[in-house]
DNA sequence: CGGCTAATGTACGAACTGGTTCGTTAGTAG
DNA sequence: CTACTAACGAACCAGTTCGTACATTAGCCG
């Protein structure tokens, strides 16, 4: 039981602090945007204030970017646990595709940030040094896949992996990005918990039938 | 040489000051989002002043909500001019697709104010009176094509209008609205005018393929 | 041409907001 | 136990931002 924090239960804890900043700020920015977002309103939801705020991240820009990085780690560590040995091509990209829709379903706020982020023309991801161009997993994944379908002559030859993910993002993006425009004009709500195996499924039958129609 | 207007002239042009009114909100709100509009902002790129942008439209919400308005009126003109007779059911789909995706790629100021919306959890569009419930002629344009398929028996039949609707607007939409994000994480200008037919004729495979492929 | 109203411009203010200044305290090294 | 530093809190400040009060003018109608 010899827990590792031997201060356990410190009132002054660095590192609690920040995280407990993060949590806040990210559900913050997520819920009204960069600039809407309120630096107030982040300290007041916090058990500290807004002066440990600029103690430790020096701005809301510099929040909003850590905000952003912890964000993509979520979905990069994701990407990286996926496995698709023993299965063939078709399984293995419908895998992937459930998975990616399962991982963005389940995450809007990720969604929501990276629909923030593009508004914002992508500049505080380019700020980033950890974003900015860590190598993405999936497209080798992909790369892979497609490849064996190719030789087992059961996929189309000139589909390109980074096309094929965005395919796949787009369909697994939308319900979240979109759910309430398409919610109201359309009076069906992507997200709604009844319909997802079935979009699920849509998602793999249109990859899978995409890839697998002549070159 | 008889110009239809007899005072053309005008300093003072109720008409005209609002619609440039317009023309800047949109490109003001599309860019910065609502939080990061800046009334003053807009007001300076009028020929006008800010006072009329409050005598005219009452606010920065109502401003908005009448950008928002005239931004979707772009697509369901687009979707009405919508023509496939004498198109086989296949042939019909895909230039539906096409067609949305053109529209897309072409408006990316409406794309972006529909992702800022959604931010907003769309509760600007739900207080727009001739938005929120205005008919969507494309599900009925969708269904019509939907059903000759089955009929002719080269359709599934488990296919949904809105479910293809959010199929074709998923990868319209994407490309604008992550054009950002995306390119700089793969290296990759989704928009590229170079990488556009390639995109094109890949949304009408996939819906196509997706609606052949077996129940 | 006189007067009436729609249209317009200027200046201002109250509230907000990101960021900072100054001072305090908990925890720890020695 | 003492001294030193990381962690922290309250109040404050300067610049912004939406919105408005007040004064003014263009153009039309009779």
């Amino acid at each position: 039981m010899s827990d590792q924090p031997p201060k356990n239960s410190r009132l002054r804890d660095a590192v609690r602090t920040q995280a407990e900043i993060l949590d806040v700020a990210t559900r913050e920015f997520a819920e009204r945007g960069y600039a809407g977002a309120r630096v107030d309103e982040i300290a007041a939801l916090t058990r500290t204030t807004k002066r440990m705020i600029y103690y430790y991240f020096g701005g809301k820009e510099q929040l909003y970017i850590k905000v952003l990085e912890r964000a993509y780690t979520g979905i990069r560590e994701a990407e990286q646990a996926v496995d698709v040995t023993g299965l063939d091509p078709a399984e293995a990209i419908r895998h992937l595709a459930e998975l990616t829709f399962d991982h963005h379903t389940e995450h809007a706020d990720f969604i929501r940030l990276v629909s923030i982020e593009n508004i914002h023309r992508a500049e505080h991801l380019a700020k980033s040094e950890t974003l900015a161009k860590a190598g993405t997993p999936v497209i080798d994944l992909i790369s892979g896949i497609l490849a064996r379908g190719r030789e087992q002559g059961v996929f189309r030859d000139d589909a390109d992996a980074v096309d094929v993910h965005m395919m796949i993002s787009s369909f697994a993006v939308f319900p979240v990005a979109n759910q309430h425009t398409f919610g109201t004009l359309f009076g069906r709500d992507p997200l709604d918990p009844g319909r997802r195996a079935h979009y699920r499924r849509m998602v793999g039958d249109m990859v899978v039938a995409y890839l697998r129609t002549g070159s």
